[in-house]
RNA sequence: GGUGCGUUAGUUCAGCUGGUUAGAAUACGUGCCUGUCACGCACGGGGUCAGGGGUUCGAGUCCCCUACGCACCGCCA
């Protein structure tokens, strides 16, 4: 037997038994005779101590040990003269009599502790020595247990995990596809999926009418800090159900996520908000409900004081930052740099700062008088203490959406984004579909397959912009969480979609004739939704990216720098594939 | 496709206005040390300053290009 205990087990309880345990050198310490070895292996650190006067040939083995080395140590468990209250083995310590090497290690590239010493880049090329740090292996645990909660809850709940194909069709809607040459059919390819879409509403028509899926998608766009070319999604959906009861369903999931893994319960239902609310409110699909700021629409007075840019402006709007009167003109400046860098966008930043002793003092002061600022400040709420942050623009959503980003970086900036704080909102009735400037043209906003809300059909040909969708996301802390929708199930209404759409009835056919195929055939009412596990996983564990709770995850530019791919294929794979490379430079 | 920041010892970083032999911490090696647990002390080895080009009497430092990394915008139905 390798080993009778592991590293993290052995207590005071255990004391005078005769162990064998077997793990990793964490390090050594040698005070004069003595020698302490710290032995961790997944469960734990335990000390183990060699002392000269007792065998010194023994001692002297140990000294030779080095870091990361593996080894098998024999001995006796004692209770600690000196305990360290830090490790749970800490009151205990082995007498070894024995010690076998199982494997020596080079030095590793940085220091396999908690607070390593190694870059992300270096720990990315060597992650099987970085998930040997334990907050690592602890974001890998926790990912296990949310996987393990989902399907323990949807499983009582009566829910079948079914596997669909990796190796599908490739549809040029929506993200790029990754594609996959076909040997046996060649000049022809697979794509991987985006996501199981086709295939769980097809389960539905199959009669499966509680689905759910754990299941990698592929997507070929550009990377972020929350975005992975391969990442996984809780992939679910329900026949014979309303948007009610899907949300309903999986709020319940979220919650018992919540409940089982991290011990926070949420008070009542999650709250509800509609898109156009959202957007009106917080200028994002996914606001960040942990702290308010929200938006304030001013453009009526403004009017009449001869400001040349709020007059030119179709659009002002602001935010109230409770207590920051206080700003200085240093961090003024900051914060109108901050509008002014391209990703946000702005022209500049007007503020308005409600003194202690209820004066308001701001930088357009020239155009306007107290009386004018004090109805601003009414309409803010504001009390004495407060500083008042507007921006302008041509166009509301634009400028809603660079307020967005000037009232998350307030919140960053006033601690209010508690990373264990956790605020939900149920996102509901988005629009049907989205304008592409671009394009000329209108897009589904979430699928084609997103049925529109009742009342609102009558607009699909008179005001398409106008339609609501049954569709909803799950946004938390700022983050999106998941979505879904209400299906089409109606031939006639999918095929008004598709033409809606741009699709000729042919190009619909080409591309998604299984599935209106299918609905020939009795296609029950259904919807469903879709979390990002990877994203539910990195909100639990309160880490900034993604990438840390995926075991081997890519970089920036998508590569594996660990296994260094992609990479080329030799000739001989190419002819199989019937392939030709000719890369431009 | 674009913007910003970065690249110096195994590692994480400092290196000012261009000026003598490029530093610190940590890791590593050797020695001392019998209750350490971020052990301590002493000594030691360790550098293509990302690569290329330019400016200059002189470049880690200034300029340009390239590569790579990170964050973001576009993109992500």
């Amino acid at each position: 037997m390798f080993r009778t205990k592991t590293c993290g087990e052995l207590t005071i309880a255990n004391v005078g038994e005769v162990v064998t345990l077997a793990g990793w050198v964490q390090k050594s310490r040698k005070m004069g005779g003595m020698t302490f070895l710290d032995m961790r292996d997944r469960y734990g650190i335990t000390q183990v101590v060699f002392n000269e006067e007792k065998d010194a040939a023994l001692c002297e083995q140990a000294n030779k040990l080095g870091r990361e080395w593996v080894i098998q140590v024999e001995g006796t468990v004692a209770e600690r003269s000196n305990k360290n209250k830090n490790i749970s083995t800490g009151e205990i310590e082995i007498i070894a009599n024995k010690l076998v090497v199982l494997n020596a290690s080079e030095v590793p590239p940085f220091t396999i502790e908690d607070n390593s010493d190694g870059g992300d880049d270096l720990r990315m090329q060597y992650r099987y020595l970085d998930i040997r740090r334990n907050p690592v292996r602890q974001n890998l645990e926790l990912r296990h247990k949310i996987a393990f909660e989902v399907r323990r809850y949807l499983d009582s709940q009566g829910f079948l995990e079914v596997e669909t194909p990796v190796l599908i069709k490739s549809t040029p809607e929506g993200a790029r596809d990754f594609v996959v040459p076909s040997r046996m059919n060649p000049g022809q390819f697979y794509a991987l999926p985006q996501s199981p879409q086709q295939f769980k509403q097809l389960l539905m028509v199959a009669g499966i009418d509680r689905y759910f899926q754990i299941v990698k998608c592929f997507r070929d766009e550009d990377l972020r800090a929350d975005r992975q070319p391969e990442f996984t999604q809780i992939d679910c959906e329900m026949s014979f159900i309303e948007q009610e009861d899907v949300i309903n369903m999986f709020e319940g999931m979220i919650k018992h996520i919540f409940k089982y893994v991290k011990g926070v319960e949420f008070d009542g239902p999650f709250p509800r908000m509609t898109w156009h609310e959202c957007m009106r409110l917080y200028g994002s699909d996914k606001p960040d409900m942990r702290f308010g700021m929200t938006f304030v629409e001013l453009k009526d007075l403004t009017e009449g004081r001869n400001f040349p840019v709020f007059d030119a402006a179709k659009f002002v709007v602001g935010i109230c930052a409770e207590g920051c009167a206080s700003y200085t003109r240093k961090q003024l400046d900051g914060l109108t740099d901050f509008v002014k860098k391209p990703q946000v966008g702005a022209k500049g930043l007007v503020y308005v700062k409600y003194e202690a002793d209820g004066s308001l003092k701001s930088s357009v002061d020239k155009f306007y008088s107290q009386e004018d600022l004090k109805k601003w400040a009414d309409r803010f709420n504001a009390k004495p203490g407060d500083l008042m942050l507007i921006l302008c623009g041509e166009d509301a959503d634009k400028t809603r959406k660079q307020m967005n980003e000037l009232r998350l970086e307030m919140g960053e900036r006033l601690g209010l984004r508690d990373k264990n704080k956790f605020a939900p909102l149920w996102v509901i009735d988005f629009p049907l579909f989205e304008w592409n400037e671009e394009d000329q043209r209108f897009y589904a906003m979430h699928h084609p397959f997103t049925s529109p809300k009742l009342e609102d059909v009558q607009y699909l040909d008179s005001d398409p912009g106008r339609v609501r969708a049954n569709a909803y996301d799950l946004a938390m802390n700022g983050v999106e969480l998941g979505g879904g929708s209400i299906r089409i199930h109606d031939s006639a209404l999918q095929n008004k979609m598709f033409e809606l759409l741009g699709f000729t009835p042919e190009k619909a056919m080409d591309q998604f004739g299984c599935l209106i195929n299918a609905f020939k055939y009795g296609a029950p009412p259904h919807g469903g939704l879709a979390f990002g596990l990877d994203r539910v996983v990195s909100m639990l564990a309160g880490l900034d990216s993604i990438r840390d709770c995926i075991a081997f995850p890519k970089n920036n530019s998508g590569r594996d720098v660990m296994i260094d791919s992609p990479s080329e294929i030799d000739e001989q794979q190419l002819k199989e594939l019937s392939l030709e490379v000719k890369v431009e430079k």
